[in-house]
Formats: structure tokens, C-alpha cells, sequence
DNA sequence: TTAATATTTGAACATTTATTAAATTGTTAA
DNA sequence: TTAACAATTTAATAAATGTTCAAATATTAA
């Protein structure tokens, strides 16, 4: 249960499930590029701190590629949590 | 994607997860039956916190007999949120 | 009405998490 | 080897959460 709890504060954050969103569309995919596709304001440094939480709990995985880091997400299973949430009233 | 964040903020702790597995198996129940199921120092304060939360973000209902509050789980959909999550290594 | 039980609420405090900026590491190209 | 780029790390601060206790509310029973 502790460790059910990690994985979803991990991902708990507007931006990060935008990320998993992003991802779930198009991965691998570098960091400055997924940057990119958030919108507003992305700092590079917040990206790589969000990016690094959830490979840390075992939401996503990278692979190096040069000077790049290309990220993925772990399990697609995962993504099945957008529909369980959905039946949440939207209040 | 704020509501979807808030929602997983809502349930992204030990206790409230623990709560989830309870009504999951056994629902409705009161806060202080609710409380016992609960290993340790369940304190009753602390417990109406958690539910009030859930309740707030649509995880939760609740119906009232006699002095006695009794929680259900809003959406059983929800639960399978529990699968998604085993997705995830247990690092 | 008073007392007892069940739950909620509010405030204070401690702990976590999020955000930002600056400095650092690693990689490739000139 | 120096310069430029990509990403991470560290540290400082801000914001949100969790926990506890005391007080308040509501319901029922004596």
C-alpha cells in the first residue's frame, strides 16, 4: 500500500499526467521536445525533476541517446488509470 | 487534467488507499467501524479528514443514520486503479 | 434538559512536495 | 581543447499536505 501511494503521488500533478499524456502518444521522446509540448511557461529544470520523480518510482524509464535522454513510460497498463479516474465526478 | 490531479491527490496515501481496500470489501461503514478496520492509532479525527477529502472530489459518498455517518465508494470503477498500478515495479 | 455517543471542524505545527535559479555533468562539434 | 548543447543536480524558497488536539455540532437516550 506504501508503495501504491508513491506511484500515485508521483504522477499526482497536473503537468506529470500531461506528460504520461504525451508520452502515451509519441514515445520515446526527449526531454527538451517534451518540454516543448507542455504548454505555458516549461522550465527545462522543472521537466527534468518531474521526469526524474516518476522513472524514480517506476512510472517511466530513459534511455540515453547522445546528449539526449529519451523517456518512456514503464507499463502502458498504467494509462488505464485516466478511465478509472474519469468516473469521478467531475465536482 | 487539473481534476484528474486532484483526484489522485486525494487518494495518493497510505491510509486513504487502505480505506478504498475497506469499502471495497465491505461498504458501507462508519467512520468509527471505518476506524477500526484501520490498523494501528486510528485516530477518529484524523479519519473524518480523509473521508471529507474523498468525499470533496468525488471518491466517496456518504449517508447519514442516526449519529452514525456511512461511507460507500462512489464509483466502483475506480478500484481498478489498484491494477494499474501493480504495473509499476516495486522498487 | 442533561448526558453520552458519533462525527466534524478549526487551528497549530510538522512534514512533503513544487518551483526557480544557478551551478554541474556529460556529450558532440568546431 | 574549447565552445555549445542537453540534461541533471543542488540549494533556497514557496506552497500544499498530513497530523494532532481541542472545541463544536448533531443525534439519541436517560
Amino acid at each position: 500500500m506504501e508503495h501504491a501511494a508513491k506511484v500515485l503521488k508521483a504522477i499526482a500533478h497536473p503537468v506529470k499526467l500531461e506528460i504520461l499524456k504525451i508520452l502515451a502518444a509519441a514515445e520515446p521522446m526527449d526531454v527538451t521536445t517534451l518540454c516543448g509540448h507542455v504548454g505555458m511557461d516549461c522550465q527545462i529544470s522543472m521537466m527534468s525533476h518531474h521526469l526524474a520523480k516518476m522513472k524514480d518510482n517506476g512510472v517511466l524509464t530513459s534511455q540515453k541517446h547522445g546528449k539526449q535522454v529519451f523517456y518512456s513510460i514503464a507499463n502502458r497498463n498504467l494509462l488505464n488509470i485516466f478511465n478509472c479516474i474519469e468516473s469521478c465526478g467531475d465536482a
